[in-house]
DNA sequence: CTCTAGTAAGTGCATATGCACGTTTCACGC
DNA sequence: GCGTGAAACGTGCATATGCACTTACTAGAG
C-alpha cells in the first residue's frame, strides 16, 4: 500500500498561521471599507492612534512598542508623511535617531476617522458577540507576548 | 476645558484589526523561521496542502476556497510555479480558465516540510494551550464567515 | 584623541495584499 | 450567426511585510 497523497494530520483547517493570516485579511477588508471616507487605511489610522497614545517617538523605539518590525515601520510612515499627517525629523542629541511625530492635520484626520473606526468595532462584535471579542483580544495579546 | 490628545474611548488596544495584524505578523515569522529548512513560506505551504486537499482548481474556484483575492492568488502562485511545485495551465474546456496543479516536486517539497510545520503548531499550542489553540481557531472562522 | 564595538537607519530584493481597469472568452437570446 | 451581458483573468498601482546588507553615528576603552 502506498501512502495517501495527504497524511491525515496535515489539515490546513488546523493551520494557526494559515487561520490567522486568512482572518487578518478578511478583517482588514472590513475596516478599510469602513474606513474609506475618511481616506485612511486601518494600518494607518491605527499608526496615528498609536503616535497619539505615545507621543513623538524615535523610528526604532516605536517599531518595539507596535510590534512592528522596524523597516516595515518606516516606509509605513511614509504615505502618512506625504500626506502631512506625520513628521519625521532626526533627534537632536543622537544624529542616528529619526524621531516620528503627529502632525495636528493627522490628528484632525484621526479623530474624524474614529466614529467609523467605531462602526467597524461593533460591526465585529455583532458578528462575534462582545464577550467573545474579548477573549479574542486577550489570545491575541498571549501570540503577542513571546 | 479642552479635549485630550486622544478620547478614553479610542484604545488601539482594543481594536480588533490592529491586533489580528499583529498576531499574523508574530505567528508569520515564527512558522516561517520553523519553515526555513524546507525552502517554503507559511504561505506557500499553505497553498500546497490546500491544493493536495482539492486536487488541481480553477484560479478563480482556489481562490474562493481559501478565502483569497482573486489576483492575490494568481500572484502568489507565481513563485511556486518558478520553482516547478505547481502548474498553470488553461483549461482544454473553457479557455478563460487557468488550472493550477501541484507538481509531484511540489508535493515531495511539501511533505518535507510537514514535521518541520508540526514543530511550529507545537510551539503555538505550549505557549497558548492545546485547548486554547481549539478555541482560537475556532473564533478565527467565524471572522472568515462574512 | 583614536579606535572600535555597538546602535539607528536606509536600501535592495522578494513576497503578500487588494482595488480599479481592461481584455478575452463564453453562453444565451434573438 | 450576432450581439450582449457575464465570467475569468491579467496588469498597473499602491501599500504591507521582513530579511540581508550597508552606512552613519555614538560612546566607551585605551
Amino acid at each position: 500500500m502506498q501512502e495517501q497523497s495527504a497524511p491525515p494530520d496535515v489539515d490546513m483547517q488546523r493551520c494557526v498561521s494559515s487561520n490567522l493570516r486568512r482572518a487578518s485579511r478578511a478583517i482588514t477588508q472590513c475596516y478599510n471599507h469602513w474606513l474609506r471616507p475618511s481616506g485612511l487605511l486601518i494600518t494607518q489610522f491605527s499608526l496615528l492612534g498609536s503616535l497619539l497614545q505615545l507621543g513623538e517617538q524615535p523610528m526604532t523605539t516605536l517599531a518595539e512598542e507596535i510590534l512592528m518590525d522596524r523597516t516595515t515601520l518606516s516606509r509605513n510612515v511614509q504615505p502618512l508623511e506625504r500626506q502631512g499627517w506625520v513628521t519625521v525629523r532626526p533627534d537632536e542629541a543622537d544624529r542616528r535617531v529619526q524621531i516620528v511625530a503627529i502632525t495636528p492635520a493627522g490628528k484632525d484626520v484621526f479623530m474624524a476617522a474614529i466614529p467609523l473606526w467605531q462602526a467597524a468595532q461593533a460591526q465585529v462584535a455583532e458578528q462575534l458577540g462582545a464577550g467573545n471579542v474579548t477573549r479574542l483580544l486577550e489570545q491575541l495579546q498571549e501570540l503577542n507576548t513571546p
